[in-house]
DNA sequence: AATCCGGGGAA
DNA sequence: TTCCCAGGATT
C-alpha cells in the first residue's frame, strides 16, 4: 500500500469518527435497518429519507413483516418519495429472503446482488456496512471524490479500480460511509469546502485548482412537456379515482382519472371523450377547477382538472374506484393529483403555493379536514 | 449503451 | 433556473 494511500485512510477515518452525523441507521447492525436505509437513500437525499425511514421501521420492523405485507400496504409507506418501483422490488426480494433463504440475509455482495433492487452499490453497501465485508461502493459521492483526488477521468471501471485501491481493508463499512459522507458535505458538486477537507493535502485537483472541472458535467436532457386533462367525477357523494399500473411511471399509486392530450380542443369535451373510450362511462362535464403543474426528470406535466358528473356506465372494477372525499387520504396518490385532493380536503380550491406546501403536508399526518367541497 | 423512473434540496 | 442526489431495471 502506497504512503499516500495509508494517509487518505488514516485521515478520512479519523474525520469521520470526528464528524459523523447521527443518523438513525447507523444506530444499529441489524442488515434488514441497513437495507431499508440503503434502497430508501438510492438517489434521493439524507434529510429526505429520514422521516420515511423511521415510519417504514415502525411498520415494518423486520424481514418477515416485510414479506407479509402487500404491496398495497408498503405503497402509503412510500408515497412521495418517488421511484416506486424500489418499493416492490424490496417487498418482492424480502418475499425471496423469506421463502428461498430461510429469513436470513445473506452476507456477501455477491448473493446480495442477486436479489431484486439490489445492484452494485447496494450490494456492497450492505455487505460492507452490515457484515464488515471488504468491499468498496461506488456512488455518486465516491465518484466525484475520487474523479477529484485523482484527477481520474469519468469512466467507470478506472473509479471502481481506484475504490479498490484505496479502501481501508477491516474498516470498509466505515471507510466507505466516510467517502459518502465527505462528498455529500464537504467535497460537494458545487463550491466544495476544500479549505477545511482532510483530504486537502492528497486532492490533485485541489493542487491544480481544478475542482470545479472534475466530474466532467454530464449532458442533461430536455425535459419533455405534455398536456393532461382529468376530472374530479361525482357519483353521488364519492368521487372517481383510479389506480395506475403497477409496472410504469408511478407505478401502483392512485390519481384523479385523467389523459393525456394532444388537441387543443375544448378541455371539458375531451373529458367526456376519454371517460367514455377509456373507463366506459358516461359524464357530464363542467368548469375547469384549476391548472396544476408538475415536474419530472424528462417530463413537465400541465394538468387541467374539470369538475364532473357521472351520468351512466360501470366502472372497471379493477382499477377503478368510487370512495368517499374524506377516504381519499387513505390512498397513496401520485404527486400532481396529491396537490389536487389536498384542495378538495380543504375546500379552498385556489391557494398560493406556500399555503399548497403546507396542506400538503398537514395531510401526510392524518390532520382531519376541516371542509369539504360540495359537489355541484 | 441509452433510457426510464420522482421528488426535493441547494445555490 | 440548474444540478444532482448513499442507483437499478429495462430495452
Amino acid at each position: 500500500m502506497s504512503q499516500n494511500t495509508q494517509n487518505i485512510q488514516h485521515s478520512l477515518l479519523s474525520w469521520y469518527d470526528q464528524h459523523k452525523r447521527d443518523l438513525p441507521w447507523r444506530r444499529t447492525k441489524d442488515p434488514y435497518a441497513i437495507w431499508v436505509s440503503e434502497i430508501m437513500l438510492q438517489q434521493t437525499q439524507v434529510q429526505t429519507v429520514i422521516p420515511y425511514y423511521e415510519r417504514w421501521m415502525k411498520r415494518f420492523p423486520s424481514i418477515q413483516k416485510l414479506a407479509q405485507a402487500t404491496v398495497d400496504d408498503i405503497l402509503p409507506f412510500w408515497e412521495g418519495l418517488g421511484y416506486y418501483a424500489r418499493a416492490r422490488n424490496f417487498h418482492k426480494a424480502a418475499q425471496e429472503i423469506v421463502q428461498k433463504y430461510q429469513g436470513k440475509i445473506p452476507t456477501s455482495a455477491q448473493e446480495l446482488i442477486q436479489l431484486s433492487g439490489i445492484g452494485p452499490y447496494t450490494a456492497s453497501a450492505i455487505a460492507s456496512i452490515a457484515f464488515d465485508e471488504d468491499t468498496p461502493v461506488v456512488d455518486g459521492n465516491v465518484r466525484r471524490v475520487i474523479s477529484r483526488l485523482f484527477l481520474t477521468p469519468d469512466d467507470k471501471d478506472k473509479i471502481q479500480e481506484q475504490a479498490e485501491k484505496i479502501l481501508a481493508h477491516g474498516r470498509a463499512g466505515d471507510f466507505n460511509q466516510a467517502m459518502m459522507e465527505l462528498g455529500a458535505t464537504i467535497c460537494t458538486p458545487q463550491n466544495p469546502q476544500c479549505l477545511i477537507c482532510p483530504l486537502q493535502k492528497n486532492c490533485q485537483a485541489f493542487a491544480k485548482g481544478l475542482q470545479a472541472d472534475y466530474p466532467p458535467l454530464m449532458k442533461r436532457v430536455v425535459q419533455k412537456a405534455i398536456k393532461t386533462v382529468g376530472g374530479i367525477i361525482w357519483k353521488e357523494d364519492k368521487i372517481l379515482i383510479h389506480q395506475r399500473p403497477l409496472k410504469g411511471l408511478l407505478g401502483g399509486l392512485w390519481e384523479f382519472p385523467n389523459f393525456r392530450v394532444s388537441e387543443k380542443k375544448e378541455g371539458s369535451k375531451l373529458l367526456q371523450k376519454y371517460s367514455h373510450q377509456e373507463i366506459g362511462i358516461l359524464i357530464s362535464a363542467g368548469e375547469k377547477i384549476r391548472q396544476v403543474k408538475h415536474v419530472y426528470t424528462h417530463l413537465i406535466e400541465s394538468l387541467d382538472i374539470y369538475l364532473g358528473r357521472w351520468v351512466k356506465g360501470k366502472i372497471p372494477s379493477k382499477n377503478y374506484k368510487w370512495v368517499k372525499s374524506i377516504e381519499l387520504s387513505q390512498y397513496p396518490f401520485t404527486g400532481i393529483c396529491s396537490k389536487i385532493r389536498t384542495r378538495i380536503l380543504n375546500g379552498t380550491p385556489n391557494v398560493s403555493s406556500s399555503e399548497e406546501k403546507k396542506s400538503h403536508k398537514a395531510l401526510k399526518k392524518k390532520e382531519s379536514p376541516e371542509k369539504v367541497l360540495i359537489p355541484t
